[in-house]
DNA sequence: CTTTTTTGATTGGACGACCAATTATCTTCG
DNA sequence: CGAAGATAATTGGTCGTCCAATCAAAAAAG
């Protein structure tokens, strides 16, 4: 590789992109700056040219793989109908699907909460992220609750919910692909909230 | 440490715990032989006496964990009313309180999340532990069924599904200690249970 | 005296970090 | 415009550290 100028932020997202892979391929105890190097096809050199050290790389890998979950959600309940109910069931298989189609940024993911139990910065990102999520759902739930098709409840309690009862399910889909398929549990988990949120039981 | 005859059991089930305790201080990626020679009180040479390498002894350690887990969960569960909705609420609280304060145990299940991923044997212990909890919580599933409590369905995806959200909202409690209390997460998880289950629905 | 258990020093390798040298690009000024 | 210097980008190798694993020898128990 020639040295071009202009390239700084360009070269730290290539670093940040080979990570990734790196993360989804050997995972996290077996990630070394030697691979990260050779993903993206530079020296190991640059890699300290760009970031302070390894933890510096992992921490925007983190900030990286998380905002592109939340743009993928976002995306995803935004299209689509306007009631409440089909969105959040939409918004429940579009979570599930992405953990299935998109093993490789849903496993990385995984693999940092494992990290982030020791490491404050990491925490904090996801933190951050789980924010956003418990608000986007929470604000579909509450659409529903003016709307007098759902219940009254706290809506954020509610959101957090539903969001851990999709990343519980999405694990499982992870662990074993074969025993339950993405249709089948999207059905299951969508109902699950509809019934959670739904105004009259017996 | 003076060597005793027949102390070969004690020594392996001691090291798995030194290791545990290790993984729950320092995390995974921090996990050094020397740490859990010193976590025992032992000498570095003592651990390749008694494991082959140190993935036998991650391996042990999570077989450890998750017998312990579902020990600890099933004894929640035998106890208390016979009454299967009371049951299921008892058997979420158990899960979730486990989770908050039993924070180690947790935290190191977690972490091993990640590695499981990519080791096939980490991956099949924990398929085991999450198939004797999906069958324990789908006889009470059963239980209420045939009572007549709850609806018909498919009683191991219901209790797919409620081990998702039970996981799922323990994984938050564990991230953000502050923000929800367990009792609340409880009341919420419990609450969506019996919905999911309920008979009739408006 | 034999077997089981334990030690602690050693080994070879891998790792993250660092850096001096090099190359390419841009800027400045004659 | 074009040489010269400044700056940005990149290389490849080196350094000290730390690690998992090995092993010969010692210590305790039968």
């Amino acid at each position: 590789m020639s040295p071009r100028r202009g390239v700084a932020p360009l070269r730290r997202a290539e670093i940040v992109r080979a990570t990734i892979r790196c993360l989804a391929r050997d995972g996290y105890s077996g990630l070394t700056m030697k691979k990260v190097a050779r993903e993206t096809g530079l020296s190991q050199g640059i890699l300290h040219y760009y970031f302070a050290d390894k933890r510096a790389i992992l921490v925007a890998a983190l900030e990286s793989v998380t905002a592109d979950l939340d743009r993928r959600v976002a995306a995803a309940q935004a299209r689509g109908p306007r009631d409440a109910r089909a969105r959040l069931r939409a918004l429940v298989e579009a979570c599930l699907r992405l953990a299935v189609e998109e093993r490789a940024f849903w496993i990385v993911f995984v693999e940092f909460w494992g990290e982030m139990m020791h490491d404050r910065r990491l925490r904090e990102i996801n933190a951050a992220l789980y924010d956003r999520m418990r608000r986007m759902i929470g604000a579909v739930v509450a659409q529903g609750v003016r709307a007098g098709r759902f219940r009254r409840t706290d809506v954020l309690r509610a959101a957090a919910v539903i969001l851990g009862l999709v990343d519980g399910v999405s694990l499982q889909l992870t662990f074993d692909p074969a025993a339950f398929g993405v249709a089948e549990a999207s059905r299951f988990c969508g109902e699950a909230v509809t019934r959670y949120l739904a105004k009259e039981i017996a």
